[in-house]
DNA sequence: AACACCGTCAACCGCGAGCCA
DNA sequence: CTGGCTCGCGGTTGACGGTGT
């Protein structure tokens, strides 16, 4: 495919395609040594490369862990979902796609599902249906495949939701002062602190100030809160209905029964519980991606996931038949739970 | 056959964040 | 606190192969 000639900056380094002896000998060096500084690698290696170049041949084309050729199907679709969450963050996506680059990922997304997207008439920036698409279909002068409609209604809701959250997080930050993104685990105990300063959950939680923050509280749960009951023995509690998927505006309904940390806690307001915004986006993230058991306000068991404030007075959420009696059927919901966070790419 | 145009994607550029002295 | 260095990220470029005229 498409390289750049090769020619020479002008401190003497080599620029363009790379040669396949140029390729062995980084290859070869940094399976020897390991990349170590960038910058003196190039010297070591006897390459007359700057070490900006080695790098990036290393990431996009040499690293052994790489996946080459057509995206699956199933790939494509978690880049379109990924996308309309996230955006142009093409690193965060590929770190969904086993084996795929960042930059192999924004070349597929520019050059292939981009025009597709913008062919079944969905806007590829904002992932909605254009109003004058959707307009002519209104009228009838325009047809659209129902299989193609209810995808991108789909990816729409997705767009919807995250534009809401964001919205919502910016107008928290700056009511809040610019309090540090970790706020939100200020009620967790000395173990899950530490565990939370670590580089992984930096990367997770803290530096992308637009995720949607229920993402995080579903995050958090899986990261923090279970291996918590699985070190305290505790794995039985392993009840999202009462415990772990708990949103407790407060009320009679509450986890506090059992001695689990619970998600209310750890939402980043003031205060121990969460509130309706709060909920409602983790409801429609939820609900949004294709189950379709969420209804609001609504006791019988139809589907995954439901509220149950009418019942209890306050705002919770929990999966079906976790709330009313039977939660003892643990392995039900913790199928349901794992579901979710398999869906949510965790 | 010759030329123009288009699609693809490896490679580059510039910026910003993190780290450390 | 500051400034320099390094690295990673997202946007852009441009060579090359394919296709159309």
């Amino acid at each position: 495919m498409g390289r750049k000639s090769p020619n020479w900056d002008s401190t003497g380094l080599k620029r363009g395609p790379w040669t396949p002896e140029e390729d062995q000998k980084l290859l070869a060096y940094v399976q020897h040594h390991g990349h170590g500084s960038w910058r003196s690698l190039p010297q070591k290696a006897g390459l007359q490369r700057c070490g900006k170049s080695c790098r990036l041949r290393w990431t996009n084309y040499l690293r052994p862990d790489i996946k080459r050729g057509k995206f699956t199907l199933q790939e494509d679709q978690t880049i379109i979902q990924l996308h309309a969450l996230l955006g142009n963050r093409w690193s965060s996506i590929a770190a969904h796609l086993p084996k795929r680059t960042d930059n192999e990922i924004k070349n597929y997304w520019n050059t292939h599902l981009k025009k597709r997207l913008a062919k079944m008439g969905v806007d590829p920036v904002t992932h909605k249906l254009q109003k004058a698409i959707l307009g002519s279909a209104i009228a009838g002068t325009t047809t659209i495949d129902p299989k193609n409609l209810s995808n991108l209604s789909h990816v729409a809701q997705w767009e919807t939701a995250r534009l809401q959250a964001e919205a919502r997080l910016v107008r928290e930050s700056k009511s809040r002062g610019g309090h540090h993104q970790n706020d939100h685990i200020h009620q967790l105990d000395n173990s899950d602190h530490q565990l939370l300063h670590t580089d992984q959950f930096d990367t997770k939680f803290s530096r992308t100030a637009s995720r949607p923050r229920c993402l995080d509280i579903l995050r958090a749960c899986q990261t923090l809160v279970l291996p918590n009951l699985i070190k305290n023995g505790d794995e039985n509690e392993y009840d999202p209905g009462y415990g772990l998927l708990s949103f407790d505006n407060g009320g009679s309904y509450s986890s506090k029964n059992i001695n689990t940390p619970t998600v209310s806690t750890t939402m980043g307001f003031e205060g121990q519980y969460c509130d309706d915004h709060e909920q409602s986006d983790l409801f429609e993230v939820l609900n949004n991606q294709g189950t379709t058991g969420y209804e609001a306000g609504d006791n019988n068991n139809n589907g995954w996931i439901r509220e149950v404030s009418n019942s209890y007075g306050n705002n919770a959420i929990g999966f079906c038949g976790s709330d009313r009696g039977d939660h003892d059927d643990h392995e039900v919901n913790k199928k349901y739970w794992d579901e979710v966070l398999k869906f949510l790419s965790f």
